[in-house]
Formats: C-alpha cells, sequence, structure tokens
DNA sequence: GATGAATGAGTCTTCATTCAT
DNA sequence: TATGAATGAAGACTCATTCAT
C-alpha cells in the first residue's frame, strides 16, 4: 500500500522550496538551486516519515525511517535536526494535500448547489484515505504548536472546511450546533491508526465510523449537544 | 482528577486475586494468603497505570508509574513481570467497571422499553467516562491478544452490549447495519487521549462527538455503509 | 601512577552522603542509608573520572570513565544525571582536598612565623599533587558556575589560601601587589595536563614552574604587575 | 578582536607555498601557480582555524571554521585533508610570527646590553599577544610531532630564544639553572585558553601571571629548582 | 515481600570524512 | 577548483529488566 496521493497533487513543500530558490537565485546568489538528489532525498524522507508515522506512531526510530527512505540517518538530521522538525513537515506535506481536496470538494458544492453535504462527505472520506490521522499524534505531546507554518496550514485547511460546511447549513443539510473544530478532531481521531496493527481490516472499518458519523451531522440534529462548538484554534487553548 | 468509578462497583482484579488466594489456602498449603500490603500496592499500581497510559501513552516509563503509586521499580515487576503482564492487567480492569456500566444499561433498558436507545447513549457515555479510550493503544503494538483472559473479558463487554444493541434494534430505534464492533471501535477512537495534552478541553470535546456519532447510528439509517458489519472477534484478524 | 591522597584524608562527598544518610534516618525515614555498594561505586566512578579528566582533558567519554570504574554505563549516569554533575563532583571532591592541604600549611605557618612563605610554597606543590590542574578544563566552558556547592568549595579554598598569603604578607616574604586569584589561577593553568601526552615527563617539569612562578611572588618584588589583583570571584565577572 | 599580527610582518605559509610553486613551474610543467582564490581560501581557513582553536579548543568543528571562513567544508578538506595537516599549518603560522618576535627582540637586545632581560621580557609578552597558548592543545594528542616541518620550526623558535636567554646570563639577569624548555612550556601554559571562556577578563590576567613568572627567573635565584633544566626536545621524549 | 541499585541494549544526535555536482 | 550533500562511526543518554540487600 502507498499512500501517495494523485498524480496530479504538486508537493508543495518541495514545490515551495524549488521556487524559493529560483527566487533566490534570480536576485541573490546567497541561496542557491538546492540539488537535485537533495531534493529527492528529501522527498523520500517526508514520505517514508508519512508511512512508519501512520503504521508504527510518532515514535518510531528516526533511523528507521532513513532506512525505509534508503539514505544514510545522518542525511535525514540534515534535512530535519530534530524529530519535531520532520513530525512538522509531514503535517505540512499532508495539510496540503488536505487543502487540496477541500478545494476540490468547493468546486462540486459549487456546482451542485443540493449536493453540498454530500460534497462534504466525500471530502471527509477523501481526508481518510490521505492518512490525515497520521496526523493526530503531532497535535499532542512534544511538538511546537506555536510555528507559524502550523498556524498558517491550520488556518487554510480551517478555511475551506468552514466555507464547506457553511454551503452545507445555508442549504439546510447541515445541523447548526457544530463547529469546524468537531469535524477535523472526530476526523482525526476516527482515522488514527493502531499502531503495529496491519491497517488492512481497519481500513474498511474507518469509512463506516465516518459514515456513521457524517450521519450524525445531518440535519435535523438527533440530540442536544455538550458543551460549546470549537474552532481548531479552540483546541490549543487550555 | 480520578478515574476510580463509583464506590458500589467492586474491583474485579483485586476480588479474583484474593478469591484464587483463599481457594489455594484451602487447598494446598504452598500458597499463603497475599498479605494485605501487597494487595494494596498491586491495586496502586493498576491505578496509576491507568492513569498514565492515559495521560501518556501506553509507552509510560514503568518506573514512573512505580513512582507514581509510590512503590519500588522491582515491587511492579514483582507483581507484573513485563509490560504486557500490566497493561493486560489494566485492560481487565477498566473491562470489568465496562461490563458493570453495562450491566446497569441493561437493567435501565429493561426498565424502560421505549428509552433503549438512551440506554445505550448512557452506556456509551458512561464508558467513555471510564476512559475505555486507554485500552485502544494496548488493542495493538506489541500486546498478547491471545491470552485467555483477554478473550474472556472481551466476550463478557461483547455479550453486553450486543445485547443493549439488540433491544435498540428491536425497539426500532438503532439502524440494523452495524454490530458491536463498529460501536466499540468508533468509541475507543473517540476516546483516545491525545498523548501529552492536558485532557482539560478534550474532555468536553469527547461527549460531543459521541453524541453525534450516536445521532448517526438511530433509525432511519441516513446513509449506506461501506464494508460489513463487523464483532470484536471480526478485528483481530488479518 | 595513582592520583589517590594520603589515607588519612577523609572524602567529603562520601562524607557528607554517609553523614545526611544518618542523620535523615534519624529523624526521617525517607532518605534511607544508601547501600554499602552503591556508595563504592559511587566513589570509584569519582576516582576514575578524575584520573581520565586528567589524562584525556574534560571531553573523555564517559562510558571510558565508567569502564574504567569497572561499572556499567547507565550506573554512572544514575549517580550523575549528566556530565555537568560528574565535572562539578569531581571538582569538588579535589576541592576538599585541597583544602585540607591548605588547612595543614596554615597549620606550619602558625608553628613557624618565619616559614610562612615557605608553607605557602609547600601547598602549592601539593596542591599541584592533588592535581588541581585537572579542574581547570572545568572551570570553564559548559559547566554550571552558579551551582551553590561549587560558591562554597571556592569560598573554603579562598578563605585558607588567603590566610596563608596574608600571613605570609605580613612576615614581609609576599609582594603585596597580588591576591589569591592570581596565585590560584597561575596554579591551575600551570598544573593543566596536556591531553593525550604522558605525563611522565611533564610532572617533574611542573615543580620547576612551579618554583619559578613563587619566587617571582616574593618581596622584594622585581616588576610592577599590569592590571589588578583579583579574587576568585572577579574571575567569573565578563 | 583580531590576532592579525603587525602589517609588516609576512605570512610564511602563503609565502612558501608561492614561492614553490613558483618552482615548481619553472620545473615541471604538471604544478601550476595555484589560483589567487585559492591561496586567499587557504589563508583565511588558517586563520579562522586559529581564532577558533583559541576561542574553542583543538576540538572545534571542522565545518564551523570553514564556516568562520566563508568556505565550504569540502574546500577546507582539500587544503588540509585530515584535522592533523590543518594544525600543524596553524601551528606553523603562530611559529613563524614567534620566531619574527624573537628576532625583533635580539635586535633590541643587540643594541642594548643592560636591557637584555627587558627585551626578554618584552618577547614573552608579545608571544602571548600572538597566541602562543593556542599551540599548546597541538603540542600533545592525536597529533604528528615527528613532522619535519614541526621539527624545523621548533628548532628555529629555540635557536632565537635560546640566544636571547644566552644574552640575558651572560649579561649576569637571568639565573642560569633554567634552559628554553623552562621558558617556552610555562609560556605555553600560562597563555592556554579557557575553552568557552570569554577571553576578556583573562586576558589581562595572563600578563600579570607572566610578569611574575619572569620575575621568578631573574638573579638571584631565590631557591633551588628540582629536576633539570630541559630544551624544546626533551620534552617530547617518554 | 519490598526495595534501591545495576546493567545492556537501543535511540538520538554529532562530526570527520568522502562523494557528486 | 569549489561546494553542498551524504554517510558511518562514535558518544550521550534512557529504559526495561535483573540483581542484591
Amino acid at each position: 500500500m502507498t499512500f501517495r496521493g494523485p498524480p496530479g497533487l504538486p508537493d508543495r513543500t518541495t514545490e515551495e522550496v524549488r521556487e524559493s530558490a529560483v527566487t533566490a537565485t534570480a536576485t541573490q546568489r546567497r541561496v542557491p538551486r538546492p540539488r537535485a538528489d537533495a531534493l529527492r532525498n528529501r522527498e523520500r524522507i517526508i514520505g517514508a516519515a508519512r508511512e512508519m508515522f501512520v503504521e508504527f506512531g510518532a515514535d518510531v526510530p528516526l533511523d528507521e525511517i532513513a532506512r525505509r527512505a534508503g539514505v544514510g540517518n545522518a542525511t535525514l538530521y540534515r534535512h530535519f535536526p530534530d524529530r519535531g522538525d520532520l513530525q512538522r513537515e509531514v503535517v505540512l506535506h499532508v495539510s496540503d494535500r488536505i487543502v487540496a481536496r477541500a478545494e476540490q470538494a468547493l468546486a462540486e458544492s459549487a456546482a451542485d448547489e443540493a449536493g453540498t453535504f454530500e460534497a462534504l462527505r466525500g471530502f471527509v472520506h477523501d481526508a481518510a484515505d490521505e492518512r490525515i490521522g497520521a496526523l493526530c499524534p503531532m497535535l499532542s505531546a512534544h511538538f511546537d504548536h506555536d510555528h507559524p507554518d502550523l498556524f498558517e496550514a491550520r488556518d487554510r485547511i480551517q478555511d475551506r472546511v468552514e466555507e464547506l460546511m457553511e454551503r452545507a447549513r445555508a442549504a439546510g443539510q447541515l445541523r447548526t450546533d457544530i463547529a469546524v473544530g468537531d469535524l477535523m478532531v472526530a476526523l482525526s481521531q476516527l482515522t488514527r491508526p493502531l499502531p503495529g496493527t496491519p491497517c488492512a481490516n481497519m481500513d474498511g472499518f474507518i469509512h463506516r465510523h465516518l459514515q456513521l458519523f457524517l450521519d450524525g451531522l445531518m440535519t435535523p440534529a438527533r440530540s442536544e449537544l455538550p458543551g460549546e462548538a470549537a474552532t481548531l484554534e479552540d483546541l490549543r487553548k487550555d
């Protein structure tokens, strides 16, 4: 099984690195274009890390990630000085794919007013296939939540999903007592891998759970919710 | 915060240990009744382990558990020769409490035919308060799933919850395309702790998610589910 | 070659640990007497560290120290959680021996008014034999100079040496434009080991240099000194 | 602070490299004259290495030296295949400056018979300012002491200093029981940097210590010296 | 039975040195 | 030639587990 997304989706990290390099080359000689093999290694490491975070949890030995990526351990450390940096890049990488999926869903929802909730449903299942649950362990523990790139990624996701939800709400298809934080956290939790377990049997299950949860989001609301609707920002408050 | 249940619920583990000790005493003189302080230590270790598994994940250092339990590390190892043994005992401990809650719910459901789904709802929220999610990491990884005590505990839970669901199904309140495995896995996932995160903000959230998920379980079904309904046994197949 | 001091000099660290243990035992049961083998290991580690710091510098691998001490590496870390802790204990250990030597010298100087400078001279050579130079690398770099035990040790040395110098000054034998910092720093520097070099040939040399330096301290002063006389405290100011 | 000497002092290393290149060019066409930027890089690396050896000790990472020199690390390795080569070149570089200072002092001493000791004194303080102490770590450890260039450099220093001392001895100003090794080793030790410490406060101190030591070298001798007077060659015997 | 201490295996991280552009 | 990147071989430190009191 590979976690690579569809070929049409560019890899933000690579792109940004490449772009900034090109820009720098054009203006200042101080930041030369990264070498092709270095970029390739960087990609391979992020890919291996995403797979192994999903498969074995956020505590997987970095040496194993390096081994799966086919590089020496020190190469991993050159690109990502500590575990937090690698985790962050993986989060950003996956975030980009999620954003792209959300934008796809927004396009669908714009094309078909009556299908707004279905567009949301599709996004949720797609996000699950992107292993969004792999990001969950990184939302906690020894992870620098204050990094500006993470803020931005979170905001980008939140904007798209909020818009998706708002359209479904406006169409009277989504209950009004929930917010984007409710959806994203439940989505993350329901798709979290059981570390060390062969995902095979789990994968089908996940989509059942998501489907059931989504059913609970539809109008009319079938129960009263405790607590308050929360955005992603609220989650970081203590 | 303490995770102790209501005083009315006896602690199976302690009881069983005591009983077997008594039995042994009655039959063979070689296994004397455990000393009172030994039993007390055993309880304290299990309690500390449950708290810390929830708080820091299943990988928390055993020495830290011993410290929180107020015993020496070697005492922990005397009672639980390795990490797996401790994990298993914690699972069994929590399982017992879950079973007791399920039986409470069954009693309620028997008293009020129309409230069968509400009884199920109550059980789910109670199970969340019992930190059933703490057991989730133990369902995976380096955990001996074939231990007979675990089989038995799983069956005991499954029997009660299946009965609860069956009654709600019979009352036409629970959709018919789901099975006990669907409920228990989603319940575990949605209540999984984010390791290292202060649970404070999370706790309220969990009950929102459960409520939404439960709404999705009600009749009439609002979507078609992919895959097949699964029991807990199915989950262990690979 | 062994760096052990004369048998009559007690080891402060061991003593203090033992004492505090005894005291604690007498008053509170919380700090039990350290085990005999643990104390022995602690001593062996400190001894090995002193030797190897002298021989190979402050960067000697801790695993090698453990090996020479005949213990596992983790035992070293149990006693001294990081390199700084071990360095500090070695410094304190050597400091105690230096203090004891200084007090010997004070006793001699009290007995023979005319021999005050000779008493100082003897102290300096004795301190060299105690490998005071081994402490020099620790006075710098990544070393927590603000630890209260170090302050105290420094003050204890300073008090004795200041008194020694004051008596020699009062007897008109020591030039008046120098302070304790001048003596101690030069003493440390002149006795610093050349890492990796067989000390054999160096040892004799050191005493020549000290002798020459001491000659320069005598009255009448033969030159004017640049800068200002400094105490040990002054050295830590930037 | 920069350690560069006065502009009038030529840099032997550069000169020699250039000469040998020229010579080679004249005889064999295979070794072309080094490019100007290569020579410049070589100088910058040696300069950076000298500074950083003094500042952080002989173990400073070579990559850091390359960074301070403003060149890539591989460039450093092109010029100096391993750490030993770089250390040796730095030693030779500093040696040249020391020799030049010694020759200045010889000139002064020739001009003023009565001031021979003062000339020696001046040389010692100047040598300190040249960071001769930075060479001390290189006299030990994993350093190839048998390299012919080092022999030659040592002999050149020794010749000049011996001559300086001989004149002072002849003038009756320098005690007769010491040799050049005594002076040079003490000089090196007293000027050794404390790695990681801001040298600021130390610098003034160093000159006090040198002054005191020099006072001890004057006639009449105030004590009897242990051991034997040693030359620099004697130091390498084990 | 309870405990503090010991330990070896394992992980993270750095750095000298080599490689490929 | 100059350079950024890659790499394996250490070294610091942790932790599950065993040992000795």
